[in-house]
DNA sequence: GACATAGTTCAATATATCTTGAATTATTGT
DNA sequence: ACAATAATTCAAGATATATTGAACTATGTC
């Protein structure tokens, strides 16, 4: 992935509003929700919804499909787990020990982090 | 982590100068760069590479010691887990086969992303 | 002390993002 | 056809961010 495209998935991700978007379309994964469901779940006017909403689709991090009258919306969370490989890529310059230390002291419990990071190659 | 502090991280992580800045911070940990460093191997005017710095130090993304006249910037690697941690949690509503295809969709190694995900639970 | 170097702060400008209400498009139900 | 609903677009104003050069602070060197 090129430094322009994650800079632009973070800020997509960078309002409080769109990430909380993110997030309830991430947890609401594969199904989605309608505009019309975030909005009301996370009482955003409509307006400002689709202004945020629009940010995301552009980034790539939700998709959005016409349904009748309605637009569903879902989680990129395949583009996610890219952008979270990423961050982790090229660390360290090819130090495992340092990465584990880091990864222990993060408090993450392991199984929720990358086993390996690129510096263990 | 609470949503407004992960979107000030996004925030920081939002600009191709302050990503670039970060990632090679990441990619020289544990010992970081000096200010001069940085700004000599991304050609960013001090003085616009001061303002991202203060940034990313007040993201707490990164670190910044005094060492003689120069200032030593380190990136804070957990805290990198910790946002990452929170992207992938409550997701998929409890469906761990969800996840796991997803993972696979991705096309990123397994090795490069959490074994399991907040629904396998 | 005088000078050079490393960074920051400040002020000015330029640009981009956010939010709102009113108007608009598209679809569904009567 | 008409009315209701879902959502977007548009215009306007408010706010936030980015970039630059000049001035400043702090540290090290002669």
């Amino acid at each position: 992935m090129k430094t322009q495209n994650a800079a632009r998935l973070f800020e997509a991700l960078s309002s409080e509003a769109r990430l909380e978007v993110f997030r309830l379309l991430v947890k609401h994964a594969p199904n989605g929700l309608v505009a019309g469901e975030i909005s009301k779940n996370l009482k955003i006017p409509s307006t400002n919804l689709s202004f945020h909403l629009k940010e995301l689709v552009h980034s790539g991090l939700v998709g959005m499909e016409k349904e009748g009258r309605f637009r569903r919306c879902r989680a990129n969370v395949p583009l996610m787990l890219e952008v979270i490989a990423y961050l982790t890529s090229e660390c360290c310059s090819g130090n495992p020990g340092q990465c584990r230390q880091y990864r222990a002291e993060s408090g993450v419990a392991p199984e929720f982090l990358p086993t390996r990071c690129d510096c263990d190659k």
